[in-house]
DNA sequence: GCCGCACTTAACCAACTAGCTAATTAACCG
DNA sequence: CGGTTAATTAGCTAGTTGGTTAAGTGCGGC
């Protein structure tokens, strides 16, 4: 699993510091000072937050003078939504009888294939 | 940050193994064993991945006889596809012209209510 | 009633994460 | 050159994660 590029990007997410991060990046790109202006954590906290988000994809980084800003990059999100797509008919409500229908059969069919006494 | 729902979702979405178990569960309900056998992992490693989606809503559980049968539950999945929806222009081709200037003019607003020399 | 199966809990370990303060790098400004 | 500003790196701590093996629980079958 070494060449996971979604776990990463799942992970960047699971920190609400982060996506609080990425959310002020969807207004225009920033500065560290003014990424970290809104919490009350300290500035290399976030200056490894961005880090992290960068690993990721997330945002890209560029420097000028002593400033260095960020930018909201969205296609890792991309991917991640596409990898979500697949349950999307899971939780669609025009498709749930179909889909529970659906799954019934499939376990009927695999029950049938190796009937061990196992529950339905 | 303690009523955020969504990081632990996340957060078991960025491991890989459990992200395999969910598509597994996609097929239908399975058994912990059942649900171990593709990996080289230990039945409690998976019964611990197992709480960790459960935790995070992905999952629920039910007892019949000694099998445990888990089954997939997508909510919480629609809940973190609406967050990254916000995010969804960034990526789209077509609006990626619009989108840039957008952003573009909101920098430009920003950068004339706090004129402090800062990098455009 | 106790044997075995399916699974969980307990106890432990190594690696990683998120935070801190202090020190360092880098660039501009006077 | 020396000081200030912006940000990173270093070194620390505490808590979490993901894995292990060993022991415990709960149920059905002989």
């Amino acid at each position: 699993m070494a060449e996971d590029r979604l776990s990463p990007v799942f992970s960047a997410l699971a920190d609400p510091t982060r996506r609080a991060i990425l959310a002020r990046l969807a207004d225009g790109d920033a500065t560290v000072g003014e990424l970290a202006e809104p919490f009350a954590i300290s500035l290399p906290a976030i200056s490894r937050h961005l880090k992290v988000l960068e690993h990721a994809g997330l945002i890209t980084r560029s420097r000028s003078a002593q400033w260095r800003t960020s930018s909201l990059e969205a296609a890792p999100l991309a991917e991640a939504t596409a990898w979500m797509e697949r349950y999307r008919r899971f939780w669609d409500a025009n498709l749930d009888r179909l889909d529970a229908h659906l799954r019934r059969v499939q376990q009927a069919a695999r029950a049938h294939e190796n009937h061990e006494g196992k529950p339905s």
